[in-house]
DNA sequence: AAAATAGTGTCTTTCAGACAGTATTAA
DNA sequence: TTAATACTGTCTGAAAGACACTATTTT
């Protein structure tokens, strides 16, 4: 029971303020694809503690005065830090619970337990630096050398500060899982895409390529995942190649069947 | 960024106890099959707000003194409501964080944020009531009315508080999600168990019957799902049949190919 | 014309589900 | 002996992946 004045523990007209102060904030892992790879949003701490490394944007979940919803929360952090209203471009935007991280010690200072969420954005424009953070970026996922236990490879210039390794691993890889079995690709793409962009985003978020013509007949074969618009690009390929047909994204909420990651043999067990 | 003493909105030194009270829980959906049904264990309340109704076991989160990780409250809670010790018979328990729920106005009294962990259990004993709450059960979940959109069905006669439906039915839907792509199923079962027990499992879970000979085969096909242990029971159905032989939990921590749930086509859009 | 890209046809293998059949046990 | 339960064999259709092929466009 998620009780204040819990009678197991405290007696009435207990206030939970003068007991066990515990912070909440929100956190965002915050996805999108630039130049055929998968970047994240991070901005660059200008104080103490991990001054000089790169964070997640995120803040203070607004409690009591403008009470605020989580998801709103992480509507809001995102918009403060790309600098987009949260009506226009970022109402296009996924977002999605990530889940909860409250270790004691995450924050050297006091506790803090931050809710994450995760956001598939289609290409956005570079972050304004200097309104909130020292500095912001989207950055290429594998310029941070994560590993699969949440830290990060030694060498890796761009260092994480708090567990937001841990974070963005648990991001990277719901954001994997999810794109074989939710047409949550198309959150990637622009309103109108072609198969070989669909293609482009599962090849940079899974990071291997795929087949492109399993790949496309697969695609038109699931019900709902997209919808022809009639039309097609205006170009072929930069060095040659047909035009390509135009796409939206259907109405199906699940892919049936699902389209699975080759070669997961491996990390099975 | 998850700074108490964030520089973007806070000075130096500040103190969030002072600024906006948010009081962290945590909240656990603990399911387990009874007499080949689905229970989740609940406890009544004894005082306002929504006293006599029903509610997941749950309590604050210790922040400070004896600070405690977040699945660590978890079990705790767990423990408290079943009485039994988390080295015990509480360490086959499987338990996973589920979600976090913190809309305003969720508890009428106060911000609260709430962790909610789901656990699977093989059977348990009856919990004691009257320790921490006025009582507490293992309830079958059909019993309880739950609808998709997080409420209860008019009529249903154990009401459960705060918003413990919806924690609920996201638990239920997670779990015959996870038996899906997951051994997880095992966790349901005893050490060592026959393929017709893990089927009822998946048939509790699920809500329909499976084919008793597909399934058998389809488990078995599945690397690392189970093993044998070359034993079988003392004795066959009880009104006839052959004796089952018995299996162990397998190393596979994926079930590759999955075990999907038969007629999701109309769930889908 | 050559190379590149979009898109289609076809074959093989795997697997889910239907269904029938065998093996073993309690009543 | 009968009914119930455990388990196995076999067929069919769906779908994934390999591979070859056609269609269209840029250089």
């Amino acid at each position: 029971m998620q009780m204040p004045e819990d009678e197991r523990r405290a007696p009435e007209g207990y206030d939970p303020r003068d007991y066990d102060p515990v912070a909440v904030t929100v956190d965002v892992v915050a996805l999108t694809i630039r130049d055929r790879a998968l970047h994240v949003l991070l901005v660059r701490r200008g104080v103490p503690p991990f001054a000089g490394m790169w964070a997640l944007p995120g803040g203070f979940v607004r409690g009591v005065r403008d009470a605020e919803d989580l998801p709103e929360a992480a509507a809001r952090e995102l918009a403060e830090e790309t600098g987009l209203s949260t009506e226009g471009a970022l109402a296009r935007v996924h977002l999605e619970q990530l889940g909860t991280y409250g270790a004691p010690g995450r924050d050297p200072r006091m506790r803090v337990i931050s809710v994450a969420y995760l956001a598939f954005a289609p290409e956005l424009p570079e972050p304004r630096a200097g309104t909130d953070a020292a500095d912001a970026a989207w950055t290429p996922v594998d310029a941070l050398g994560l590993t699969e236990s949440g830290g990060q490879l030694p060498g890796t210039t761009r260092r994480l500060a708090f567990d937001h390794a841990r974070i963005l691993a648990d991001g990277l890889e719901r954001a994997r899982s999810k794109l074989e079995y939710t047409p949550l690709a198309t959150a990637f793409c622009p309103p109108e895409f072609t198969i070989p962009e669909l293609r482009a985003v599962y090849e940079a978020v899974w990071g291997e390529e795929l087949h492109p013509g399993n790949f496309h007949r697969k695609v038109l074969s699931v019900p709902g995942f997209v919808e022809s618009t009639g039309q097609t690009t205006e170009r072929g390929g930069r060095r040659g190649g047909r035009r390509a047909r135009l796409y939206r994204a259907g109405d199906a909420r699940l892919l049936h069947p699902a389209l699975l990651r080759p070669s997961r043999e491996d990390t099975i067990r």
